[in-house]
RNA sequence: CGGGGCGUAGCGCAGUUUGGCUAGCGCACCUGCCUUGGGAGCAGGGGGUCGGAGGUUCAAAUCCUCUCGCCCCGACCA
C-alpha cells in the first residue's frame, strides 16, 4: 500500500483525556477513532491488525477441530428467558422491541443461541462431540466504558462452545482450548499467564482466565513463582505473612480518639498485623461480624459466598447492635454471628475493647472469642502461597481470554438433550471459551512500546515492512523504492511505502509511531552508492546492505 | 448509579474569577517560494452557532437555571 493514498491520520500531539498507553498510541498512530463512549471505529491500520489477529484465532481454532459459524446479533427474548438470564442480567443488556412489540435483545454473549441450536440439531451421542465458534460483535451497555478499546460497549469476540456427552469429553475440550489459547497468545507476542478465575455470571464450576500483565488492566492476579499457583485475586487463596509471636497478658489499653487500625498502630507503635479488625455487615438474616487481621482487607466476594448479600453497617447500626461506637469494636462477648479469617486462629492480637477509647491487648482465638473460620481476606503481595508457602506476587493484568466448564447450566433449561448408548436421555455437557481480539491488540501495545511509539510483534503488525524514500524529488530514490516495493510484495510480504512528499523527519517519526517491525530507509546518498538501510523498530539498530540484498534480508528476518 | 473534572477551529490550549471593541495562540490544513537524514523556513490564506436550550443585562464564551456529551475514581462487569 502507498502511504499517500491510505487513511493514516497520525497526530503529533497527544490527545487529552487518554490514560492508557495503548489508547493514546492507537489514537496518535491513526489506528482507531472514537465515535462515542465505548464505541470505536477501526481505521485501515487498526483493522489490519485485527484481521491478522483473527487469522491466528481461526487457524488455531480450526486446528482443534472447531467449526466457524455466524450467528445473529439480534436475539428474541424467549431464549434468554428460558435460561433466566433475561431477568438476572439487568441493565448491561441492550433491550428493544420489534415492530410487533416483541421483546428482543442484542447479544452480549452466545451461550443461549448456541445451546438453542444444539438442542435443535444434536440428538444422539453419535453427534457428539461438537465445537462451534464465531468471531463476531457483542454488545453490552457497560456502566463505564474505559481505556480505549479495552472496555467498550460494542466489541469483537471469538467465542467457542463445546458440546460433549460426558464430563471426560468436556475436560478434553477444555484442555484443548487451554492449549490452543497458549499457542494463540504466544503467537501474538504476548506475555501472559493462565489463572484460576471466578465463573461469575457464566455459571459452571471450573474456569480459567488468560491474563496479560499491564498497568492498564482492570484485574489483579496472585502468582507464585516457585510452584506456579496463579489465581485472580477475586478468589485467590493465600496465607498471611507470619509475624513474630508476642505474648501479652490480657489487658485494656487507653487509646483516646484512636479508631482505625492505622491510628492505633501508630499510637502503640505496633505493626498492623498484630491487630484484629472487626467489620460489621448487614445481611438479610441480620448483622454479621467479620474479622480479619489488621494488615488484611476483607474480601467482599468471599464473604458473600458464606453469608450472602450484605452491606457495611452504618455507624448508628454499629452502636445499636454492638453497644459501642465503630473504632472500638472487639470480637468478645457479642451475640451476633462471627466469621473470622483463618489467619487469626493462631497468634495473640489487639482489638477494640468494646468500650470507648480503649483497646484490648492479648486476645486469643478460642479462649476470648469463638467464630466460624473461613478464608475471607484479599490476597496481597508478600502473602504466602497456600500450595508451597513461597511469597506471592500480585500483578495488574488485562483479561484477554477465558475458558469455562459450563456443564449443564444452559443445556438443561434449553432442553439440549441427547440419547446415550443405552437410550437414556441426558443433557449435553458444555463449555464456553472467549477471546477478545481488540484486547490482544491493546495488550500487545501495552507490552511493546517506547517513547517513540508502538513496536508491533511481527505476527500481528499491520504491515511487515515500511519503505521510507527520504527524498521524493530524487528520481533514483523513487525508482528504487518502487522496485523494492514490487519485489517484496511479490514474495508475499505486506509492504507500506511512504511515498508522501514529506521531509525525512516526518517520515521517521510516523514510521516509529506506527510501529511496523522493519523499516527500509532510502537516503539519496546511499541510493547513489547502491546501498539501503534496514532498521529494526524494536532495537533501533540499523544495518547498511546492498540494494540487491534487501529483499532477502527482510524475508529472512520476517 | 455515586464522587470529581472538562466541553472555545481538525488536534492541543488561553480567555471565564472581576460581563465590554472584530474571540485569540501553537500545531494541522490550502497557495507560492525554498528545503529534503529525525515532526524545517518565509509570505499569503481558509476555517468558530464558544456543547445545547432558556434567562439576567444596554451588552454574555464570561453571570443564573436546565440539559447533553466526554474523561477519571468508585460501584458494577461473560
Amino acid at each position: 500500500m502507498r502511504f499517500s493514498t491510505m487513511l493514516i491520520p497520525t497526530l503529533r500531539e497527544t490527545p487529552s483525556e487518554t490514560e492508557a498507553v495503548s489508547h493514546r498510541l492507537m489514537l496518535r498512530a491513526g489506528f482507531v477513532r472514537q465515535l462515542a463512549a465505548g464505541l470505536y471505529i477501526f481505521l485501515p491500520l487498526g483493522w489490519r491488525v485485527m484481521t491478522r489477529i483473527n487469522a491466528i484465532l481461526r487457524e488455531e481454532m480450526n486446528a482443534i477441530g472447531a467449526q466457524e459459524v455466524s450467528m445473529p446479533v439480534l436475539h428474541p427474548a424467549e431464549v434468554w428467558q428460558q435460561t433466566g438470564r433475561w431477568d438476572t442480567i439487568g441493565e448491561e443488556m441492550f433491550r428493544l422491541k420489534d415492530r410487533t412489540e416483541r421483546d428482543m435483545c442484542l447479544g452480549m454473549t452466545h451461550e443461549e443461541i448456541m445451546t438453542w441450536l444444539a438442542a435443535k440439531e444434536l440428538r444422539s451421542y453419535r453427534d457428539l462431540p461438537q465445537v462451534w465458534y464465531q468471531i463476531q460483535t457483542k454488545l453490552r451497555d457497560e456502566a463505564r466504558p474505559k481505556s480505549g478499546i479495552l472496555r467498550t460497549r460494542e466489541f469483537l469476540m471469538k467465542d467457542s462452545y463445546s458440546f460433549d456427552a460426558s464430563e471426560e469429553g468436556l475436560r478434553k475440550n477444555y484442555e484443548r482450548h487451554a492449549e490452543a489459547y497458549h499457542r494463540i497468545f504466544a503467537r501474538c507476542g504476548l506475555t501472559f499467564s493462565m489463572v484460576e478465575s471466578d465463573p461469575g455470571m457464566m455459571g459452571g464450576a471450573v474456569s480459567h482466565e488468560f491474563m496479560a500483565p499491564s498497568p492498564a488492566g482492570e484485574d489483579e492476579v496472585a502468582l507464585c513463582d516457585s510452584c506456579g499457583y496463579a489465581a485472580n485475586v477475586e478468589l485467590a487463596a493465600s496465607l498471611a505473612e507470619k509475624n513474630e509471636l508476642r505474648e501479652w497478658p490480657l489487658e485494656e489499653v487507653h487509646t483516646p480518639e484512636k479508631r482505625t487500625v492505622q491510628e492505633v498502630s501508630n499510637f502503640l507503635k505496633l505493626h498492623p498485623s498484630y491487630f484484629l479488625k472487626s467489620i460489621l455487615v448487614m445481611t438479610d438474616k441480620g448483622p454479621v461480624l467479620a474479622l480479619v487481621r489488621g494488615d488484611q482487607e476483607l474480601h467482599e466476594k468471599k464473604l458473600m459466598k458464606i453469608v450472602g448479600a450484605h452491606r457495611p453497617a452504618q455507624k448508628t447500626e454499629v452502636k445499636d447492635i454492638l453497644g459501642v461506637e465503630a473504632g472500638f469494636i472487639g470480637p468478645m462477648g457479642h451475640k451476633v454471628r462471627i466469621i473470622a479469617d483463618d489467619s487469626l486462629k493462631e497468634g495473640v492480637y489487639v482489638s477494640g475493647a468494646n468500650k470507648p477509647h480503649y483497646h484490648l491487648r492479648g486476645i486469643r482465638a478460642g479462649r476470648d472469642f469463638s467464630a466460624e473460620w473461613h478464608d475471607i481476606h484479599t490476597a496481597k503481595a508478600a502473602d504466602l502461597c497456600v500450595k508451597c508457602g513461597s511469597a506471592l506476587r500480585v500483578e495488574r493484568v488485562i483479561e484477554i481470554g477465558n475458558i469455562f466448564q459450563l456443564g449443564i447450566k444452559y443445556s438443561n433449561p434449553l432442553r439440549a438433550y441427547f440419547l446415550d448408548e443405552n437410550g437414556q436421555e441426558k443433557p449435553i455437557i458444555m463449555g464456553s471459551y472467549g477471546i477478545g481480539p481488540a484486547r490482544i491488540a491493546a495488550a500487545a501495545i501495552e507490552q511493546n512500546n517506547d517513547k517513540d511509539g508502538i513496536i508491533w510483534p511481527k505476527s500481528i503488525a499491520p504491515f511487515d515492512v515500511e519503505i521510507l524514500p527520504l527524498n521524493m524529488n530524487d528520481p533514483a530514490t523513487v525508482e528504487l523504492a518502487s522496485a523494492l516495493y514490487a519485489r517484496m510484495s511479490a514474495t508475499g510480504l505486506e509492504v507500506l511505502l511512504d511515498d508522501r512528499e514529506e521531509r525525512a523527519g516526518v517520515k521517521f517519526k510516523d514510521a516509529d509511531l506506527i510501529g511496523i517491525p522493519a523499516q527500509v530507509i532510502l537516503g539519496e546518498k546511499n541510493v547513489k552508492e547502491g546501498i539501503a538501510e534496514i532498521k529494526d523498530r524494536r532495537t533501533k539498530e540499523t544495518v547498511k546492505v546492498k540494494v540487491d540484498e534487501v529483499v532477502e534480508r527482510i524475508s529472512a528476518s520476517h
